[in-house]
DNA sequence: TCGCCTAATCTGGGATCGCAGATCCTTGAC
DNA sequence: GTCAAGGATCTGCGATCCCAGATTAGGCGA
């Protein structure tokens, strides 16, 4: 049953199920320890192997997916080393790159900036955790996309393509309620267009989510 | 004539392409503006175009080429703006990997900076470029990848694939008889275990190939 | 001699085929 | 009932084929 066939009309095929795939990476729709096969995908999504292939190449090279041995293509689990290492590159890139991106939020991508985090305040109070995560991921790179130049933006995505499952996994055994909005701050900055106050709150939003991880450890199951 | 056949012993063709490519890349074996060809590369190579085909693709996903419209694959030229984002994010990432890879270290690695430092030292003299190249990458990511986790060395690995082919630009222009080899201070820091000089010297020594850009600008040529 | 149009060629992208190896399930022996 | 062995199957990887489109060069007309 192929849930979302892509066409060709998009342009290049594999650009669009590297797309897909990655939208489903970071919205934490794969879960880690999961395998994944050319060929599943390609039957799902109403495409060739090849241009699956392609895609599951560069996911590879983002260490979204970790290809085994042979004939395994899995999503890594998470282990404690990987986190803090990953963890450590968040906490340097994202504040940096939203305190780049403040002076290019105008006013209208500040009101979708308030749009994005009233859903997702809904989607936090309803313990709907992929609403969540989508709108978190919305949230954040509205407003390092902001930037011209998209070089930070795009290291930081491969983090996020790296977090992404792990953090569905936290996110699915402790809820999200015991989440603090972190983003009203990070608005209230923009607002007044002060860098500090936005890394400051960018940096806090980082932190929340471990503070979670903190309580959740590293089992095998993970 | 198949300066280099690659075989499948190393393992996965895909992955000996990709790896024979990006050492290219980072030591400036390619110049900006250069077109590169699936079938040229996997005739040079000895192997089939599949194996270069996805190892293209992974370098358009790391930034390395471009794919333009169809039937053009090229390495992108550098514009002023690309060049101060790459600059920042080096800067961001670079002395932060250096003072967290500072205490592992040991004296085998030590040893074997030195060495390096010598050979680069002698390419300096002697205006080898390419030689050149090749140590300082070896040198950098000597340090770097003492970490014990891989996800920043991989990240600033991505930005040096971008960098390389302007670099190799620019020191052809102008030879590397006015860079100074920021190295000593480096080794004496990682020496004395000063984990702020060696961030001072990773600096310094990134913006020392700035200090040439600044005199090359950035034509049409580039 | 110059310019435009067309055809041939070369490109990258997708599909399909074949292979080697790993996994898994079945079946048979104890 | 249990366990192991062997085959069937499924996997990813590389090779090859084919197609649409873009580039280019050559030829034809003015």
């Amino acid at each position: 049953m192929p849930a979302a066939i892509l066409t060709a009309s998009d342009g290049l095929l594999r650009a669009s199920v590297h797309q897909e795939l990655r939208r489903r990476f970071v919205t934490g729709k794969v879960m880690p320890g999961t395998t994944l096969s050319t060929r599943g995908i390609a039957l799902e999504l109403g495409v060739s192997q090849m241009p699956v292939r392609e895609a599951l190449s560069r996911l590879a090279a983002e260490g979204a997916v970790e290809i085994r041995s042979k004939r395994r293509i899995v999503v890594p689990p998470m282990t404690e080393g990987r986190f803090r290492d990953l963890l450590r590159c968040r906490e340097l890139l994202e504040p940096e790159a939203a305190g780049a991106a403040l002076e290019h939020i105008d006013a209208a991508r500040l009101k979708k900036l308030r749009a994005v985090d009233d859903a997702l305040g809904v989607a936090l109070k309803g313990g709907d955790v992929e609403a969540y995560m989508e709108r978190n991921f919305e949230f954040h790179f509205l407003i390092y996309r902001a930037q011209p130049r998209p070089t930070m933006t795009q290291l930081i995505e491969t983090l996020w393509l790296q977090f992404g499952p792990y953090m569905r996994v936290v996110y699915g055994r402790f809820g999200t309620a015991s989440l603090v909005d972190q983003h009203q701050l990070a608005i209230g900055a923009i607002r007044d267009g002060s860098a500090t106050r936005l890394k400051r709150a960018i940096l806090a939003d980082i932190r929340d989510g471990m503070g979670l991880i903190g309580k959740s450890g590293f089992g095998p199951g993970t």
